[in-house]
DNA sequence: CCACCTTTTGAGAGTTACTCTCATTTCATG
DNA sequence: CATGAAATGAGAGTAACTCTCAAAAGGTGG
């Protein structure tokens, strides 16, 4: 009753669990990785509109309603993926004597390899999604906001403030709001720039201000 | 074929038509008013979600179709209410000489006036349902986005950098995401801030830096 | 290897937001 | 008042979810 959503092993699973658990477990993450591929090889195909959730599960192999077991919306098929809690935990590893934006700098980076390890079709795909659907740029949107709010913690530490404190809050979702323009800007320009480079931009303009 | 929306005329007329212009357009001003009076009225006593268009529509006596005429979304019956264009209007007029964040505060509290005079009860209603209800949330975000980028032309103009800048629009983003935060943050407390101050307070953020 | 229990899956029915079309009604105008 | 344009209503259709329940598959003790 507690946890109907059978992924929930799998999907924090980037790190944990060495000893392949069972059959069971593989079958799940076949089964994940299954839909995943078939609603990107389709939206590819005829766009994000045009693709319905019968169709994912017909070229997946799997019931309509496993879809929605594995997945709770059609804009999470294409999105989740979390490292949130990954991201998280380094930030709290930085030595904490270093300059706070400057780990959040280092994060940042780290966590742009991650995404980029999944192949650089799926990231792009992803980016152009956001800027072109609505639905899938909103539902970006609330992801980064709750990793927003656990960086509150984090940063609340850094700044020697309270954690849930208005000035932390706000400054985490600008940083939120930020980084969210830096995916479109990227996507909307082809993917030309270095995203790296992009996200590094963007601290500079919340840590000094617009004009310095 | 170009304007399918009978409302273009009266969501824009909170400044403009002083003549009545004649019986059909005041019935379309009727009607919205009604629609939404129903869809307050229904929300206060049932909640977002148990609410349905149905009952709204017949709360408001017309017909289901009439609604999605007058509104695309059930979330835009509660949102819904440009002043973008005006305030960024106002940003223009003022003064070239005056400090950029100085314009945007200034500006800020003549909108919280506006919003303001829709009455206590709904601007409450509308912050709850930020909190609340995720699908309202997103399409306050999605708004708010929009009215960003509006502000990157003045942004542009009063920093001397190109209005579809990179730096420009991250810091416009990072703006609307504090914004957001600050109704959030308010709703969550009760409302028992100042909203004023409040913006004040996240406008320091996002002008100092989170450490001054 | 079998039997038992738990977890996962599939099938199907139901809800609701939203879209499209077309006939009817309602306003504006000469 | 007649004629054209705009707004409305009625109805059918779609697709994303939700819920329920029975069948299947995996894990486990004997």
């Amino acid at each position: 009753m507690a946890d109907n959503d059978p992924m929930t092993a799998a999907r924090t699973s980037p790190s944990t669990d060495r000893p392949q658990p069972g059959l069971r477990e593989r079958k799940k993450i076949k089964t994940r990785t299954a839909i995943r591929g078939a609603t990107y090889r389709l939206i590819q195909g005829q766009g994000y509109d045009a693709t319905t959730i019968e169709q994912i599960a017909e070229l997946a192999e799997v019931s309509p309603s496993t879809v929605f077991r594995y997945f709770p919306t059609k804009e999470d098929i294409v999105l989740t993926d979390e490292y949130d809690a990954l991201l998280v935990a380094e930030l709290h590893a930085r030595p904490a004597d270093e300059p706070w934006l400057e780990s959040l700098r280092y994060v940042m980076q780290r966590a742009m390899h991650l995404e980029a390890a999944e192949g650089p079709d799926v990231t792009r795909l992803r980016a152009r999604l956001m800027v072109e659907v609505p639905a899938v740029r909103s539902r970006m949107m609330e992801s980064m906001s709750v990793t927003g709010h656990l960086l509150c913690q984090v940063i609340g530490e850094r700044t020697g403030r309270a954690p849930d404190s208005f000035e932390v809050r706000v400054f985490a979702m600008s940083l939120v709001g930020a980084l969210m323009e830096v995916s479109l800007y990227w996507a909307e320009h082809r993917h030309e720039d270095d995203l790296a480079v992009l996200v590094d931009r963007a601290l500079d303009v919340l840590g000094h201000g617009l004009v310095p």
